[in-house]
DNA sequence: CTTGTCAAGCTGTCAC
DNA sequence: GTGACAGCTTGACAAG
């Protein structure tokens, strides 16, 4: 199955959901999916033009189809003779549960990748930890996902390395300068201290990468923890 | 109900 | 101006 989507744009935000939309033959036809949003890593819910007028709201999965004549494509992205992504509408839904959807009240979706797609990318990730742009739209478009995805993918997957890293240093100095603060005492000396201040400790080397994350951060596992130590 | 995880949102910065 | 990034923050969701 081989499914990419395009990129975001703000004319795509500005007017509704995402940029992922596509196409979809429906019943032997093609119904314009002109919303779409993700359930799940493989199904999405869609809303589409229907060929009655109507604008319902359907169940939709990507697959992957044949269409010589796609319409939109752009920027050389795709490869020649590649297989269109789709979402087909697989089921339809009622029309309170559209205006649930589409109400004042929207609820962000959060769409899960699946393990093939989360493996792949940790793979490519332990690889590299920057992706050029031609090496996203690969990727991007070899895993069934968007540019954006991939790109966010990465960012959040770099913040998680260092954060962890981050964490760990900090554990890491932290025993070490509680067991040299103990030393310390039982020698009489009081230069280094378990608080890290005005000791031989490097601990802030860098301002930006030990110690700002570590207090501002409001992460939930920070909340309850005194030290940056219990993160991982 | 609380807590942890994570994709996505937001903001500021930087390079071009 | 635009795009990519870092550094958070938010919100959905699952597990305990």
């Amino acid at each position: 199955m081989t499914v990419s989507f395009s990129s975001f744009s703000i004319q795509d935000i500005l007017s509704g959901r995402d940029a992922r939309k596509k196409t979809v033959p429906k019943g032997g036809g093609w119904d314009v999916c002109t919303e779409s949003w993700t359930q799940t890593s493989e199904q999405h819910l869609c809303r589409c033009a229907g060929a009655d007028g109507t604008d319902p709201e359907c169940l939709c999965q990507h697959v992957s189809v044949s269409d010589p004549s796609r319409e939109e494509d752009t920027s050389g992205g795709s490869e020649p003779n590649e297989v269109s992504p789709a979402l087909v509408c697989v089921e339809q839904r009622g029309e309170a549960e559209v205006e649930d959807r589409f109400g004042s009240n929207k609820k962000r979706s959060r769409s899960a990748f699946s393990h093939a797609q989360v493996h792949a990318l940790e793979r490519r990730f332990s690889a590299q930890r920057y992706l050029s742009a031609p090496e996203r739209v690969d990727l991007a478009s070899a895993l069934n996902l968007t540019e954006t995805q991939v790109k966010i993918w990465f960012q959040n997957r770099r913040y998680k390395t260092k954060r962890r890293q981050i964490a760990a240093e900090l554990a890491a100095l932290s025993s070490s300068s509680q067991r040299v603060a103990v030393e310390a005492l039982m020698r009489g000396d009081h230069r280094h201290t378990p608080h890290y201040e005005g000791s031989g400790v490097p601990l802030y080397h860098s301002y930006h990468h030990i110690y700002l994350p570590c207090v501002y951060q409001s992460w939930s596992m920070m909340k309850d923890h005194m030290t940056c130590g219990g993160l991982l």
